[in-house]
DNA sequence: GCAAATCCTATTAAACCTATAGGATAAATG
DNA sequence: CATTTATCCTATAGGTTTAATAGGATTTGC
């Protein structure tokens, strides 16, 4: 399941995209109209900035805009840093690779056969999709 | 993150495929030799068995075994069964499907845009993989 | 100075996952 | 028929993660 924070996160973005022109958008408006807790919005919009997505101006007439364009904002990416690895299991991970402790051998097993592909599959999807595509 | 449950149920059901004209094999052979804990398995293929894939036998000489040949074992209804929902939002789901509260119009979400493609993706990943693809 | 905003940390409440406990039931065997 | 082997079944503990909230500190514009 997609968490709400990677759900949020996503519709944030889109939101931003969206109103790119218009200069710093403010937490409360995006969190009223994408029906978002506005603390939690907070939050994600912090790590996003922190990720290098988004800049933000503080105080009157600030808020949070993007700082590259969207589609160079590509959704590998993004899910990386907000959902965490793309990979099901840790032993078939590019960015997060951990081999599993309770298996002998990654080569025969079953598991790391079908996640692999499962994983491969996804990651085309991501990297075919940058923040653009999704408006 | 795939759940440790379906985990241990895809590595159950590929030595159960492996060792199939064995007869029935016992929860505790099956523990041993991929490192699950006995009473955790026990309840997978529980369930396993309460969804139609696999016979048991009560007893001496018991335990369990395939009721289908790993060739018509489709991976999309295993995956179903032991992970739940394949759909990483309940808004695309096929099997699943409930509308997100907070959303207007999914016509116009981008994360049902996004979701949708992952989740054809990764069905596709399901429909061409069977038990007998795994060993 | 005041209001509007982001920034930051901590904490709670709920849900979910993994594993275990403890026995009930059934079958095979000598 | 007693013993052993094995599944069957429910409940529950313990831990982790997630979602949301609380409460204030800081910065900016006017």
């Amino acid at each position: 399941m997609l968490s709400r924070k990677t759900k949020y996160g996503l519709k944030a973005l889109t939101y931003l995209a969206r109103t790119k022109d218009r200069g710093p958008v403010p937490i409360a408006e995006i969190a009223r109209e994408e029906n978002i807790s506005q603390k939690f919005l907070e939050s994600i919009l912090l790590t996003l900035r922190r990720n290098g997505f988004l800049g933000s101006r503080k105080g009157k007439g600030g808020g949070y805009y993007l700082i590259k364009e969207p589609v160079q904002i590509q959704m590998e990416t993004v899910m990386r840093v907000l959902e965490g690895p793309i990979a099901m299991v840790s032993c078939v991970s590019l960015n997060f690779y951990e081999p599993c402790a309770d298996c002998p051998d990654e080569a025969s097993c079953s598991v790391h056969k079908l996640m692999l592909q499962v994983r491969d599959s996804t990651l085309e999807v991501y990297r075919s999709n940058s923040l653009a595509d999704l408006i």
